[in-house]
DNA sequence: AATATAAACGCAACAAATTTGCGTTTACTA
DNA sequence: TAGTAAACGCAAATTTGTTGCGTTTATATT
C-alpha cells in the first residue's frame, strides 16, 4: 500500500484517485504548493479547482496538511512532516517566480505570549526576495 | 506646513486634500491600517475606494509606506517610520477582530541571505491569535 | 457479491479584495 | 493665468477563495 494511501487511511478520510493524488504530489514537494501549482500537477483530466479546494479543506480538517501565508495571498499547503501543526522555519518566497522554499535549516524564536494577555496560536515569518535562478536570468537580460 | 504635506512635498506628489488626509490618517495611527480602515476614517464624503488604492500605490512606489500582509489576506499599510522601508519587528493579528498590533519591543534576527544566493529583499513576521480585548469578550459569552 | 449511505465530486454561482480602463477634474509649473 | 501631467470617480474585470446542490463513488454491511 503506497505513503499516500496509508495517510488517508489513518485519518480516516476516503482513497478516491484524486486525494491520494494529490498526497502524493505533496509528499513529492519539498515545499509548501499553492492550490494552482497542486492543479497543474495533476495528471491529464486532473480535478476540479473546487474538488482540489476541498480536498485541502479536508486535510487541513484533519490536521495532516497546514497552510502558510507568505505575502502574496495564496494559501499554500504541505504535509505535516513536523509532527505539530506549527512550522518554525521561515519561508523564502521568490518575487519573480513566486515559487516558496522551507528554510528548515534557520533557526527562528517562537512566541506564545509576546506581550501580556496576547495568546498566540500561529507564527509565521516570511522573507521575500528573489532566488538564485531569477537572479541569475536578470542577469543574462542586460 | 502640516507633517502630511511635508511628506508628500518630499516624494514629490502632489498634495491634494484626499492624499493629505491619508497620510494624516497613517499618522495617527500606531499600527498598520487595511484600505478598509482607511476608507473608514476619512471625513463625511471620502474618497473612491479605488482612489485610496492608487494613493497607497504611489506611496509604496516612492517608498513613503510600507505593507504588511498578516495572514489574513488584506494588505496593510504603514509609514515608513523606521527610515529603512523594512520593519523589524513581529505584528500581532488578532484573528477575531482582525487588528493589527506592532510588537516593536520584541527584537527579531533579521535575514538578508539565508541561503547562499537567496537575496532578501522583505522579511515578516507575524503571530496570529487572540487579542486580551476579544479573549475578555469570549470569557464573558460563556 | 449486492446494496445502502455518507463522503467525494463537478458544475454553477457567489463573495471579497484587488486591479485596470477611461474620461474628467485639479494641483502645480511656467 | 494657461497648459499639462497627476489625481480622481465610476464602471467593470480579475483573482482567489467559498458555498449550494444534485450526481457519482468508496466503503462498510449484509
Amino acid at each position: 500500500m503506497s505513503h499516500a494511501v496509508n495517510i488517508l487511511k489513518k485519518a480516516g478520510l476516503r482513497c478516491t484517485p484524486g486525494r491520494v493524488e494529490i498526497i502524493s504530489i505533496l509528499l513529492d514537494s519539498e515545499h509548501p504548493l499553492s492550490q494552482e501549482e497542486i492543479t497543474a500537477e495533476l495528471s491529464k483530466n486532473g480535478l476540479d479547482r473546487v474538488t482540489v479546494y476541498r480536498a485541502l479543506e479536508a486535510f487541513l480538517k484533519v490536521g495532516i496538511v497546514h497552510r502558510v501565508e507568505t505575502g502574496d495571498r495564496l494559501w499554500r499547503y504541505a504535509l505535516c512532516a513536523c509532527g505539530s501543526r506549527k512550522h518554525c522555519h521561515p519561508h523564502f518566497v521568490c518575487r519573480e517566480c513566486g515559487r516558496v522554499e522551507c528554510l528548515t535549516g534557520v533557526k527562528l524564536p517562537t512566541f506564545t505570549e509576546p506581550k501580556p494577555g496576547y495568546k498566540v496560536e500561529e507564527q509565521e515569518t516570511y522573507l521575500r526576495g528573489i532566488c538564485p535562478e531569477c537572479a541569475e536570468q536578470q542577469m543574462e537580460g542586460i
